[in-house]
DNA sequence: TATAATGATACCATATCTGTATCATTTGTC
DNA sequence: GACAAATGATACAGATATGGTATCATTATA
């Protein structure tokens, strides 16, 4: 089981490219070279994030994709929604009508609560968390090999 | 996004039907007609659960299937790893070495304590625990219309 | 021996995932 | 204006997973 696509890592990584640094416009072939996507595959994810209004675009010489959102109100949650769909981790269980609890199925419950927490803890993680190197935790490393 | 998949979904029902009631064995057949799940995918389900010493089962006239396992000693998220193989909700964010953050990938991090949660919620639902009509929770529902 | 059951196994249809390929359009530079 | 560099749109394709079918062998009972 996957939680998160490779079409999702993908855009997580080129946004985090696009808003990490002083850049401004970063082109695809920018991103190609220095995140290793496969080009077209890229492009198809810049494009979809441009239609959602995360990204703007500009056309010609010079151009590529900018951010329009800030980092701190690009939640993983919705990425994932817009690569992987909604999230409904049963769903499958109650639209047999064989199924013997029907209404009252104890396990649509609790799967449901799980669905709940997972989407809570999705909605927290920012593509700004992901920005911060490795701040948080003071001195955890000592031997930066970067 | 789904966690549970229909194999999962239709291996939890048939141990419920043969576990509930008196029953020792229990024809595939009888399942079919019961549970409306389609006969030869059921037939391979329960050759699973049967490999996997979950299921015995006795062959000719009047054989069919029994628990070989007692209802509170099977997990669902054995019955996830059976038919829909072992976690792993990231796995795709270090797999290519041009994640920008590598073993500090505080992504990876945040998903893996989301993993743990989710797994040790579904290793504390147990079939025993669907058997249960819905007692538990006491007067929760006055009309009955079952 | 006929029948009712499971065991083993191969096959197949569909959807999803992970891309690829192509052409059109826009924009900047010469 | 011509050319090149970029994105926009879109159709196609291969691999894998999901959900299901089909067939024949084997075992057990009457």
């Amino acid at each position: 089981m996957k939680l998160i696509t490779r079409d999702t890592d993908y855009a997580i990584r080129a946004l985090c490219y696009i808003m990490k640094g002083g850049h401004k416009v970063v082109s695809s072939a920018e991103m190609v070279s220095k995140l290793h996507i496969p080009r077209p595959f890229l492009r198809k994810i810049l494009q979809v994030l441009n239609k959602k209004g995360i990204l703007g675009s500009t056309k010609g010489l010079g151009g590529g994709f900018e951010a329009s959102v800030p980092p701190d109100r690009i939640f993983l949650v919705d990425l994932m929604e817009i690569f992987q769909g909604p999230f409904s981790l049963n769903e499958c269980l109650l639209r047999n009508l064989a199924c013997p609890h029907k209404k009252n199925c104890s396990l649509k419950k609790k799967i449901d609560a799980i669905e709940q927490y997972v989407i809570s803890q999705l909605r927290s993680i920012r593509i700004a968390d992901l920005l911060k190197k490795r701040g948080s935790r003071r001195g955890k490393k000592k031997n930066n090999q970067n």
